[in-house]
RNA sequence: UCCAGCGAAGCCGAAUGGUCAGGCCGCCGGCUGUUAACCGGCCCUUCGAAGGUUCGAUUCCUUCCGCUGGAGCCA
């Protein structure tokens, strides 16, 4: 048994792949069966003089997605240099499939596709899409390892109802009522505490009826938070973070990029290109504009109407995002726009002492996050403020009350930084099984 | 929640107030080098649901359902 990833190894071998039936092609006196096998795909040639005229019928008759077995000797391709093939001796049914697979290598619409969602998962564009997934996150927990951070993983139930920013899901825990988190981010601050630097990797939810391109209602995020570290440090950790992130994927999945590249924007020929040498350009320090800034930027760029006090939406993202090459962070957003536990900035406490990350291309918003604010004082009147229940945060209030210090972080949306990478145009491709608001099965 | 667009075979999809074009899949046959193979043949649908207008509705109108993505909100 030998991986099709691995049949490079084995040149002028006789091996075994198992696995399942892609596509089938004839000719005549050839079939060339496509073994796919979670690993990669190989061509295996049945050539009639080979085989029994049985063996050479039989293969001709196996049906897309059954699972098969084959025997062969592994030489390079016969058209296609650099690839391998299989030279085929031996080929076993191992199963048949019940009735014919409903996802034919043509074209079909989101919806079907995500009906069939648990086999769509086998088809090539999706199978590069999630192993730049599996990239992007081992990429993250490396990052966080050789940094010296400390996974604290946050609960998903949860009793308080807000921060005050978004709906949650409500369930019933024993009777009581119970959320389903939103960010667990509170407790990284009592993480930071404990471990100095930690993080937090797990699903996450909102319950908004967003229905756009860059909404799940159940996503992963990442959440870093670091003890005495202030706003400045936690951009240089973001942007590390990400060139960090963006690099490995660059070294480790460029043969799944390529599989993305084919279909892209046929309007749009050099769009791939560009997209590439974005992801290259993703290298610290990024650029740097406050809030102030960016209204004014929008004011000259096309929103004229852009003032102080407003929160950017999709197309005022595009508009920030596509006069960078690279990412770009914007900071000091005025404090009416931020959840209650942001610091405020000395110089004008209007102002919160946060930072959005946007992705370039009009990705939007991967990263937000910043200074918290500790002062016990100032963190009850903010609580206060925002009109929510002081008695659920008493816990929180105690990291101020024992020893509290400045502190910092941020959040990053996992699969929002899939679909920028990959260059999708939609987030559900992103996770294995999206949920939105139309959508809980399959 | 609001706005807009869409709904035709297992899938994709053109056209149309007079009864669904074409293609894919499948099946049969052909081809020793195919790459979403190709060539020939066969097979499958009455158009999301209900109601209305009409001699006649898949087509026009109303309501509902479903889908899509945009606003709001957010990562």
């Amino acid at each position: 048994m030998v991986s099709i990833a691995k049949l490079a190894e084995h040149v002028g071998e006789t091996v075994t792949v198992r696995g399942w039936l892609y596509n089938k092609r004839s000719s005549g006196k050839l079939h060339f069966l496509e073994v796919r096998d979670g690993s990669g795909i190989v061509q295996a040639v049945v050539f009639k003089g080979n085989v029994s005229p049985e063996l050479f019928a039989a293969a001709d008759r196996i049906q897309q997605e059954s699972s098969i077995e084959v025997e062969g000797l592994v030489k390079e391709h016969g058209k296609i240099k650099g690839t391998y093939e299989l030279d085929a001796k031996d080929v076993k049914l191992v199963a048949a499939t019940a009735r014919e697979y409903p996802i034919s290598p043509k074209e079909h619409g989101t919806d079907f596709l995500m009906d069939h969602r648990h086999l769509w998962l086998r088809s090539k564009r999706q199978h590069a899409i999630m192993r730049v997934r599996h990239a992007i996150i081992k990429a993250v927990r490396d990052f966080f390892d050789e940094n010296d951070f400390t996974l604290v993983d946050a609960p998903v139930f949860t009793p308080n109802a807000c921060e005050g920013t978004s709906t949650l899901f409500q369930t019933d825990y024993h009777g009581e009522p119970a959320y389903l988190t939103q960010s667990g981010q509170l407790y990284m601050e009592a993480g930071a505490a404990a471990f100095g630097k930690v993080y937090c990797f797990g699903p996450t939810f909102r319950a908004e009826k967003s229905k756009t391109r860059r909404h799940l209602a159940e996503f992963w995020m990442v959440e870093p938070e670091v003890a005495f570290m202030d706003l400045a440090g936690d951009m240089v950790l973001a942007e590390q973070f990400l060139s960090f992130v963006v690099s490995r994927v660059l070294e480790t999945r460029r043969k799944e990029l390529d599989v993305l590249a084919s279909d892209k924007r046929p309007d749009d020929p050099e769009w791939w290109t560009r997209h590439m040498t974005m992801l290259e350009n993703v290298k610290a320090p990024f650029p740097r504009i406050t809030y102030h800034e960016a209204i004014d930027l929008l004011q000259k760029n096309g929103h004229p109407d852009a003032k102080v006090g407003d929160d950017f939406g999709g197309d005022e993202e595009t508009t920030i995002s596509k006069k960078f090459d690279r990412p770009v962070i914007i900071h000091r957003y005025p404090m009416d726009l931020k959840a209650f536990y942001f610091a405020r900035d000395p110089n004008d406490p209007k102002l919160a002492l946060n930072m959005d990350v946007l992705a370039p291309e009009g990705y939007g918003e991967i990263i937000g996050g910043g200074q918290r604010e500790s002062d016990l004082a100032r963190l009850e009147a903010a609580i206060a403020e925002h009109r929510l229940p002081k008695e659920a945060f008493e816990w929180y209030l105690d990291l101020r009350r024992y020893g509290s210090f400045p502190h910092a972080g941020f959040g990053l949306g996992i699969e929002r930084t899939v679909s920028w990478i990959c260059g999708l145009s939609h987030v559900r491709e992103t996770i294995p099984f999206p949920r939105m608001l139309n959508r809980l099965a399959p």
